[in-house]
DNA sequence: TCTGCCATGTAAGCCGTTACATGATTTT
DNA sequence: AAAATCATGTAACGGCTTACATGGCAGA
């Protein structure tokens, strides 16, 4: 069974305790950066996906949120637009971990993915990845300086700008990479804590 | 008529001159940063729909590449693959000016895609864009520090340094607008030049 | 009551990928 | 002549988006 970073990251989100989509996606852009914030038009068609296959559990919303000292109206339709509220089943917890061992270095938001759920991998494993993760983004840059280097053309200004800040974004990138990696091995020696509490 | 961002690259990367489908692709990646590359899965039923769409013209290489003192056999199969050289047509440099101006702010590839060719634009239009971006930047960075801000639960250390890293990512792009944008300006008063020469 | 946000969903389409298949040219 | 690299293309599919459609719930 295959998944996307997508389910991989509802699955994580869903080991945290049951939500509904809505919260599930505000979630999702906080947990995973920034920029990142995907559309419903995608969430709601691959929770219907993982329920179908049985990865996650959904129920309606039973509680009625009622307000103090008001009358509850009891018979909701039920027939229509209800709150879903999803959880993860065994399988889904077996497919999430079976997932994020498989690393995706090479894709930056697989591996961004699989990053913000790093707590539920050994230390080493997280080490090996972060190396592995480096080590392509360095031999991607080396390769484009040689690139870069054997030019004899010149190159437009505007172009040889956006080339050197793609350049330094990768390279910022790779220092993120490092710092990681020295604090996963001083917590390694440190009686094998993760950076949880640093 | 519409046009994605490889549609613009392509039809400015032959605004240079003629090229071939496997030449483009090596100088796609050129142009546009380290990270960028595109499939030929890609390219080239892109190629072919803006052939048709006469935005671009193709002929088959006539030139043999004779070797010195080889005698060359004419009567090329040319039934077969050849190489296939593509030039810009009227319409197309018509579709790339248009598209150019559109600006698309919101997204990174369309901009960047943009930025790589500036030099088509007039100087006034340039610092409209990279204003506009560096305020988009902002305002989702804004937003992202205050969603942080707001946050009572305690959030796991693994994604609050992905969240950490994506915000001085996110920065590093607006220092990057903001150096540019000064340049802009400092080339603008000085006699209109582009920041080509700098 | 009406406005605004919470909430769920579908349909169509965009824009790319990988895997495959083929052939031409150059180098060893 | 074999191997490497240059070069062109197709088929199937993946994974997202936008635009649309619907409705619940809370407060002004």
């Amino acid at each position: 069974m295959s998944a996307s970073s997508l389910d991989l990251a509802v699955l994580g989100l869903l080991k945290e305790g049951p939500m509904h989509g809505y919260e599930l996606r505000k979630r999702l852009a906080f947990t995973l950066g920034p920029l990142y914030a995907v559309s419903y038009g995608s969430l709601y068609p691959c929770l219907k996906r993982l329920r179908k296959d049985g990865l996650v559990a959904s129920a309606e919303h039973p509680e009625p949120k009622r307000r103090r000292s008001k009358r509850v109206v009891e018979t909701k339709p039920a027939t229509s637009r209800r709150k879903q509220v999803y959880e993860i089943t065994p399988s889904g917890e077996a497919l999430f971990f079976e997932q994020l061992e498989l690393g995706a270095i090479y894709d930056t938001d697989r591996f961004q993915t699989r990053f913000a759920f790093f707590r539920y991998l050994p230390g080493d494993e997280r080490i090996r990845l972060l190396e592995h993760r480096k080590a392509y983004l360095e031999e991607k840059l080396a390769e484009f300086k040689d690139t870069l280097r054997a030019t004899r053309e010149r190159i437009d200004a505007y172009s040889r700008s956006l080339i050197d800040h793609g350049v330094a974004a990768t390279e910022q990138d790779i220092a993120w990479l490092a710092g990681l990696i020295d604090q996963e091995k001083a917590a390694a020696q440190d009686g094998g804590r993760s950076i949880r509490g640093s």
